[in-house]
DNA sequence: AACAAGTATTTCAACTTTCAACTAAATCGT
DNA sequence: ACGATTTAGTTGAAAGTTGAAATACTTGTT
């Protein structure tokens, strides 16, 4: 669907200020959380594949669902899942309920590099997020945030 | 240096929801983004390197100093300066007054893409992120996550 | 002037992510 | 029940990213 481009609106002063204290305390913020984390060698991303997969009954997932939840491509869960399963952190299982699928199961080994890891990365989030924020402010991020989610998906659905 | 993690203290719902709702949807906005710019051949990255360039003075940076505005690696820049060499967007060009250095330069060309790219970026940002917020609430994501990132540098200096 | 130390940038090798093609199984329409 | 389509998941190659080492120059010290 090509673009109009007429005129366009600029951004103002504080609209700008907006988008560059946003987008770029972004940036810094989630480079400092990777960075927490490269002692227990995991990604956020890595980290966030485990902590899904910890979280569901008997430790295991099927793989698409899993990437759903963890927001990854299936192929990017299917590469990280061969180096996590060298790892030993997680196995996976051939589902009987539909031959097509894997579940992706989290071992023992798994499960202990996650637990090693969590509280270390929950601190992070704590002192470089959350604990910067007032309870008041929390309630604004989490609404405003929630509602550029719901929009996106509404502009999603009409643009193509 | 090591990191104490006694009884960690878990996020509640409310701060669990304000870290949720940020970190989903500011993936979700960054894929958005990146997305809208792909008629381009721009990504993100690609076009805050070329918007930071033709900025400058003469549209022309040292390396370096455009890797730190433009908040990606050295070695990042590197090669993307030679795709977007290859693209004929930008060139380097030896730097007389310091001989270890280069000038990244913007060329014509360049600026053609990036001040076509400009109208549809600004759109998406708009459209996706400002204008879904109120005045009010711009500011207080400036003011928020102006302190974030101050306090990242802040941390950041007491880590090292 | 000579040399150590620092700086700017690139290159290399290892790794990660994406893209498109692929296999195999399930489901759908007739 | 048949082929057509969709779905689950993997794969290999290409593109991108990173950090460390290499190169080339500059600066400061004696």
């Amino acid at each position: 669907m090509a673009k109009k481009a007429l005129s366009p609106r600029w951004l103002n002063p504080r609209e700008m200020k907006a988008w560059r204290a946003y987008i770029i305390a972004s940036r810094r913020l989630l480079e400092a959380l990777d960075t927490d984390l490269v002692g227990f060698d995991l990604s956020m991303a890595d980290y966030e594949v485990l902590a899904q997969l910890s979280d569901a009954p008997g430790r295991r997932m099927r793989m698409s669902e899993l990437a759903e939840l963890a927001m990854v491509s299936k192929s990017r869960l299917s590469h990280r899942m061969k180096v996590m399963e060298k790892a030993g952190w997680v196995k996976r299982e051939t589902c009987k309920e539909d031959k097509r699928g894997y579940w992706a199961v989290m071992t023992e080994k798994g499960w202990k590099a996650i637990v090693a890891a969590a509280p270390s990365h929950v601190a992070s989030v704590r002192k470089r997020f959350v604990d910067q924020l007032s309870s008041k402010e929390q309630e604004n991020i989490a609404a405003i945030f929630g509602h550029i989610q719901d929009e996106l998906r509404e502009q999603f659905k009409n643009e193509e």
